[in-house]
DNA sequence: GAAACAAAGTAGTCAATGGAAACATCTAAC
DNA sequence: GTTAGATGTTTCCATTGACTACTTTGTTTC
């Protein structure tokens, strides 16, 4: 038995079923074609379709969106880089005696993981950095934290491969976030071209790995 | 003879006099209180006096106005940086033969000088990065090139002297720049505790020298 | 020195927005 | 089945950026 829906009225139930990840969805949308600072909560209600009040049920107010989706973008950064660090050890055609890349190729390719999400999400990266989060904004700053210690991992295991000088792995994983985070910020920019990004950071890692190294090498 | 002012009619002349100058100031000063997303140019003409329409016959729209803060801010971070560049050959105290810094030292002050403008500036410094500016907002990209320039030149300097590998100097600059942009970004995020900044900003230019030094040194 | 004119400020209006309150409807737990 | 809580709706308000028409002031030109 069909069920008719009348032409005009809509058979759209009273409650949406998933407006959070609805508005969660267009919003991305939205950050990505015109920014956040154009991002309104009542265009997202339309564009859904509902209510323009009814975001006030998932998102306490405009900011906590805002938040939510620099949260995401922390997560999708991390799983990036995560891909990049993991993947490509038998990475497709050979497979047989392919063992762990270099290095210093490890870091250039999580490095480089970095810095296409950051220059392929200009909005979302600028959100991200806006550092505008709510006080009470721990799910944030907890995802961002998550991202970075990948980067921390990645020099404790170049320090161990003594690769990298010894020293507070910390500041010199923060040195490195930050040489990339501020490349991608230039290019998003428009300061730089983006078609030099691949080489620049070829350049800066390359630089990276040469000042980090053991004394002795 | 005193000129009685009247009570509750005010003194002050229809033209204001110098309108642009007051918004620029008064809009620099909300930046820094409440940052760029609340700077209401309304706001900005009730604090100054004037009636709400008046700021648009000096700045054609809200993001003119951002825009020419950015200028403005990047013209003081170029002075910022060539002041810690020129001054401090003959430092203060004891003159007599003081001559010229070591090159580190110099690259050292001009990064520190940087960074901290940046730290003490961070929503000037968000606004200037923003990449939001107009289409044809040469004004801002000019001055932007013009601060960075000094990077290029201290860079050029380091070669001359072989203090630096050769290679094309923007592309070093570039690197070394977005590393202190990333680190003050870092910072301004809430990522990084501000009490770290100068032992990073001194890691990093250890780390940038040492990367950058010509092969043989 | 007066008239014409441009520059700078004012007043009023409009549509859009974020936010809040009061009310409606669905769902689930008892 | 009723009731409580979650989710949506409607209505309302203050603020804002932007636009238009009008007024005041300062300057240039004759």
């Amino acid at each position: 038995m069909l069920v008719r829906m009348p032409e005009t009225a809509e058979q759209r139930p009273y409650h949406h079923g998933s407006l959070r990840a609805a508005l969660l969805d267009a919003a991305e949308r939205g950050l990505r074609e015109r920014g956040a600072d154009r991002l309104s909560l009542r265009d997202l209600a339309r564009e859904i379709g509902v209510s323009h009040a009814a975001p006030r049920r998932h998102f306490a107010d405009r900011q906590a969106l805002l938040d939510a989706l620099a949260e995401a973008g922390f997560v999708r950064l991390g799983a990036a880089m995560h891909a990049a660090l993991s993947e490509g050890d038998g990475d497709g055609g050979d497979d047989g005696g392919g063992g762990e890349r270099e290095f210093p190729t490890r870091v250039r390719d999580a490095v480089s993981a970095f810095a296409h999400f950051a220059t392929e999400n200009p909005a979302l990266h600028a959100l991200m950095n806006a550092g505008k989060h709510r006080p009470g904004a721990t799910r944030v700053a907890q995802a961002a934290a998550s991202a970075f210690a990948q980067m921390y991992d990645l020099i404790e295991e170049g320090q161990a491969n003594d690769t990298l000088r010894q020293g507070d792995p910390e500041e010199i994983g923060i040195i490195l976030y930050a040489t990339v985070q501020g490349i991608t910020t230039m290019v998003n920019n428009g300061m730089i071209d983006a078609a030099r990004l691949d080489g620049l950071i070829d350049t800066a890692v390359a630089l990276f790995l040469r000042g980090a190294r053991p004394p002795g090498r």
